[in-house]
DNA sequence: GTAAACAATATGAATTTTCATATAATATCG
DNA sequence: CGATATTATATGAAAATTCATATTGTTTAC
């Protein structure tokens, strides 16, 4: 059995730091602590985390162009075309390119993929709300507000160069 | 001169959907949008992202082991490994064997690792005081509270299986 | 209509990252 | 003390990622 290790990793003294209370840092370490609880059960599900992504982005938004999927899976574009590729190549894409417009390549789930994903969301949905039910019924709320408004704010400052 | 595009990338119907109110794709684009802007400024300043978490990490924590840096840098331990080889060889820090257990590598920062460092950090102060005011101040107040409180949540959940 | 600018996607090649596991040092147990 | 478990770091090799740029299709301006 493990001895219990409630002390300090290192034998520093701890004063509290630049990083504890810094913006960026604490939403890059919250969103992967929370993140990685999940992405265990991305994985038992066959997937991988930007695979996850794009299957839960085209779940809301089917025939998605590869640029624009890129965007809100949060994936670069080049990143995305080869993993576009090996989903296809898996079954759970089907790609077609837009009579209207050549160049764009519209990815479409194919069946299998929409199974997979319909299968993966509701633990996604339980998991969230496991989360927020520890965080309380405010704090949760506050947390998705204040989220919001962040990304609202910097939406803002992107389109704001017109 | 290029059109000004408002209209959505795609023509997609736009009903909101499932990830747009998700609390882990909160976080994900949140932090990636916020970071995205502070990361140019990063490798304007010869920094890739993680050796500039690094050096901030030991900023505050000079001495750490490569295991614990690896937590507060959210970085995976054998990446940091490679990662502090070549800091090491361009002489941003040094490593040192503890004497009280030869297996930890002790993780210093140099002159010119520091140097750099003190250089850095007050562009990240200005840059995250310049985004919290675009908040107000009750906003970017709220949004760090949310975050301090789940990250406490979510390390309780780790340490809860004693 | 055509050249130039622009937009969407793909791709080559160097580098990075991951995963499992090797190595090395220490701690524990009988 | 010696065997075994544990901890910290390193490393090989496959795979993923990045970056710049090529390619292809479309729009704009004359």
């Amino acid at each position: 059995m493990k001895h219990f290790n409630t002390k300090d990793q290192t034998d520093q003294p701890r004063k509290t730091g630049f990083v504890d209370d810094y913006l960026l840092y604490l939403l890059a370490a919250a969103s992967d602590a929370a993140s990685a609880q999940f992405h265990a059960h991305v994985r038992k599900a066959g997937l991988r985390v930007p695979e996850w992504r794009v299957l839960a982005c085209l779940n809301d938004q089917d025939g998605a162009m590869i640029t624009h999927l890129a965007q809100i899976a949060l994936v670069e574009q080049s990143r995305l075309t080869r993993i576009i590729v090996q989903m296809e190549e898996r079954g759970l894409v089907q790609r077609a390119n837009d009579p209207s417009d050549g160049r764009r390549v519209r990815i479409y789930l194919s069946d299998a993929g929409r199974s997979l994903i319909t299968s993966v969301i509701p633990e996604a949905r339980a998991h969230e709300q496991a989360l927020l039910a520890q965080l309380g019924e405010d704090g949760g709320t506050a947390l998705k507000q204040a989220l919001h408004r962040l990304l609202e704010t910097l939406a803002q400052q992107k389109g704001g160069d017109n």
